[in-house]
DNA sequence: TAGGCCATCTGGTCCT
DNA sequence: AGGACCAGATGGCCTA
């Protein structure tokens, strides 16, 4: 459904985007241009004319300013998308030309929830290894306390005994932001809204997700 | 067709 | 005055 903003949210819709938009250009020369060239404004009917004062300072007209504070404006919106692309690219979902574009909403959530689960992920490797140094009595696993699934990941993969990575999965959550689509990897808790409802409260097991149970 | 998501426009507010 | 930021309105595109 994102597919009309797949191209770094290039969509004109706009009669000034659609003259400047040009391919060659990155979008800020195209603002830029915008911005220089004012000319040939689709006035509204009923506006001024954007032509200024005969005589005194050339200032700008009301029309002008108006389309370099929407040129402003589209800018700024688009180096805001510009950012939410990068946080996408490094969000843990899967990307390709057959998965859909994470939503605005859903990227800032999946975001915040990621970084909550690396905090707990880290809370946990680095009591595994207060553990693992505390002498030869405590490197048997702690049996009666399962590791939360990406610490055990992360162990499995420092060769601490005991760990597999878990097969990757993929599921689909039954609604939300994060949209029907979400890939589960392997080692990580799921990211989604629906299992992350109480971030503080990481499942401390391997099970599957909850949203992977709850789901048919 | 309804609903979700988006880009864009626009006016207001705050800051420099 | 000008720029940044914000929120509401509007209309387009897409999917279920």
């Amino acid at each position: 459904m994102d597919s009309d903003v797949a191209s770094s949210s290039s969509r004109a819709s706009s009669p000034e985007l659609e003259e400047a938009g040009s391919p060659e250009l990155p979008p800020s020369r195209v603002f830029e241009a915008l911005c220089r060239e004012p000319g040939a404004p689709q006035r509204r009917p009923g506006e001024p004319s954007p032509s200024g004062p005969a005589g005194g300072k050339p200032r700008a007209s009301r029309q002008e300013q108006r389309l370099k504070v929407n040129s402003r404006e589209r800018r700024r919106m688009h180096d805001l998308n510009q950012a939410l692309d990068g946080l996408r690219e490094v969000m843990p979902y899967s990307q390709g030309p057959a998965v859909r574009k994470l939503s605005k909403i859903a990227t800032l959530l999946l975001a915040r929830n990621y970084i909550l689960t690396l905090s707990s992920s880290l809370q946990e490797m680095r009591r595994l290894l207060s553990e693992l140094h505390a002498g030869p009595r405590s490197q048997q696993l702690p049996q009666a306390r399962p590791m939360h699934p990406a610490a055990c990941s992360l162990a499995a993969a420092a060769g601490y005994p005991g760990c597999r990575p878990a097969p990757q999965e993929t599921h689909r959550t039954a609604a939300g932001p994060l949209g029907p689509f979400y890939r589960h990897y392997s080692g990580l808790p799921c990211l989604c809204s629906v299992c992350q409802a109480a971030p503080q409260e990481l499942p401390r097991t391997a099970a599957a997700p909850s949203c992977l149970r709850a789901s048919k």
